[in-house]
DNA sequence: ATGTTTTATGTAAAGGTTTACATTCTTGTC
DNA sequence: GACAAGAATGTAAACCTTTACATAAAACAT
């Protein structure tokens, strides 16, 4: 028997003798097709395992059923699991994910940016924290575009993420409670509208615990655990020492972990360190990391729904959707009051 | 002016005054059009800001320009790796990366099977372990595929990855040079491939450094941190123990260093450990892991050159590309002898 | 039996490209 | 100046679906 190509509707119909219109049908309305007609299609499809070809259908219904995501950096654990959440909500409803890494490279960003222009996909989730380069341009070409944990500024796109005001708050708060009057928050990069809002929640909560913001106590890093290393190493030049350390992510607390960790420190006795995220090592530090928790496959899914919402038309409530943080308490924090006894053994 | 939709090929082949077959040309092959006419061409283009239609050259090239990578799990930092280094490959060659999650699950395999036959991809890269569920029934139908990283058994499918025998075997000789006479495997689950081949090679360097295998001391695992932190209790009822972990996988060799560290023991004082793979946060743990690296990011570039030689048709040797491993010595292996010594203290 | 409605099927267009082939125009040769 | 070869362009088919519309058949009402 020769080795045919893969199948076409007009295979089938030939096989079950009837119009290719009526195996379309048979397909996508069987309940318009009589049922002795459809068994004879779908007997036909089987014998012939024939797939509908995706490009033809994309081409006449002007929708690939793909939706892009674009991620500044896919071996981020913290975005692998937001991509784990928009995988698992995309293929619920019958569409594929299209993961883009963009490095934050204009040109790449622009690259993936027409892959919606010629109909790869049909939206854009973004996880970049601004709109894909060349974006401006084609303003009126652009297709249904969320932002998934970082907010876009400046734009009306949807956002769906946590209240990092409120995280920094929370996080901040216990740190206080546990007795620390010094505590030095790690920003990551100065214009991040994470690092933003995390800052105005750690400004909040110390405002409203009735301390000091003291602007010596806040570093600039840029969300790598080389960025929270650098920071220690920056603040021990000064005189006057925090006895607690909240970083704007779990990285950079690794990071401060490991810098403090090799000066010789003990935490939580020396210095309590606590981070953002919940990555899935943080668990597994030395101490383990106190942490605010992003529920991030939730938010993956979550921005996925409200995505498909607007690429199906459905009837979608405006405003971001916002999830819950939790503050998980590890090993990391602790009384201060230690400091320099550990060290003195 | 009214808001056009996207322009077509029509819409510049009328601005400029020519055919559409012109435009196309001008485009594709732009030697086979007078210059005069490639410059109205090309304006007609900018003003319209034409991008042609993915779907409808997929459709008419019967090539979707996209490749299909499964993996078992994304938000394995491993896998991640691999990723970045497939997804580079790809877009240096004009092809897009379409990431698929299987978890395993045989029905998500077979759905992203379907993607090939649906020519949404033009070629399957594997991480699984296995050829997607639904493969063996359309054997004749299946696309190019390649296996990264583990290889796939009993199918001609090219492997790139390393050699994992040879791996353990340097991994395995470092422990035995520092004085180690017992050496403990954690595999990942026994059907393995790479479990079983780092096993291979464990026993062939135990072999030739002339010490024998203890069956007792060779544990099953799962690949996992708790599966390391697992072995570790299930070797601690035994009598007699060893003095070093080799372990079939990073994320077991840090379940392990946890389970030590929590009950007492200094690594490497006590025990040495050791890992495979250096995955990022193998430098983060306490002490940090010494490991046999794969040049994760190489591999994943290897499998999409290989891939695409084959979606080209592009001459390609035959059979595997192995790329080198290598021992990145940390501070988790040290000579034996301490055991006991930091725990009475 | 006739006419009307409903149901089932078929015909053909449309979606946007690329390219083989046909046609026209240039250029060059003798 | 006639003719051949080569270059530039156009025409139309093909890729595979889905669906509006047309037609045919069946069911029903009178």
């Amino acid at each position: 028997m020769k080795q045919r190509e893969t199948a076409t509707i007009e295979d089938v119909a030939r096989i079950a003798g009837v119009s290719i219109a009526t195996v379309s049908r048979a397909v996508h309305h069987p309940g318009k097709v009589a049922e002795a007609t459809r068994k004879k299609v779908n007997a036909a499809i089987a014998k012939t395992g024939f797939t509908a070809n995706a490009m033809a259908q994309s081409l006449r219904n002007k929708s690939s059923k793909m939706i892009l995501a674009l991620v500044p950096d896919i071996s981020n654990t913290f975005f692998a699991n937001i991509l784990l959440g928009l995988e698992a909500a995309a293929s619920r409803r019958g569409y594929g994910l299209l993961i883009g890494n963009t490095e934050n490279d204009p040109r790449t960003e622009a690259t993936y940016l027409n892959y919606t222009r010629s109909n790869k996909a049909d939206g854009i989730v973004l996880m970049t924290g601004h709109l894909p380069y060349g974006a401006a341009e084609v303003r009126q070409h652009l297709p249904p575009i969320v932002a998934a944990c970082e907010a876009i500024p400046d734009e009306y796109v949807p956002f769906i993420g946590v209240d990092n005001r409120h995280g920094a708050r929370i996080g901040v708060r216990h740190l206080v409670e546990l007795g620390h009057r010094r505590i030095a928050y790690i920003s990551g990069p100065a214009s991040n509208i994470l690092s933003i809002d995390r800052l105005a929640g750690y400004e909040e909560a110390l405002g409203q615990m009735g301390l000091p913001v003291d602007r010596d106590l806040i570093l600039d890093g840029d969300f790598s655990i080389e960025g929270g290393r650098l920071a220690v190493e920056r603040l021990f030049i000064r005189d006057s020492l925090p006895t607690a350390f909240f970083c704007a992510n779990d990285d950079m607390a690794i990071g401060v972990l490991l810098a403090l960790s090799k000066r010789g420190f003990i935490v939580p006795v020396d210095f309590s360190v606590l981070g953002f995220d919940d990555i899935p090592f943080s668990s597994c530090t030395t101490p383990p990391l106190t942490t605010v928790r992003q529920p991030r496959r939730l938010i993956g899914e979550a921005a996925m729904e409200k995505m498909l919402d607007m690429v199906e038309r459905k009837p979608t409530n405006e405003g971001p959707v916002i999830l819950p943080v939790e503050l998980i308490i590890r090993g990391s924090t602790g009384a201060p009051g230690g400091f320099g006894l550990s060290r003195a053994i």
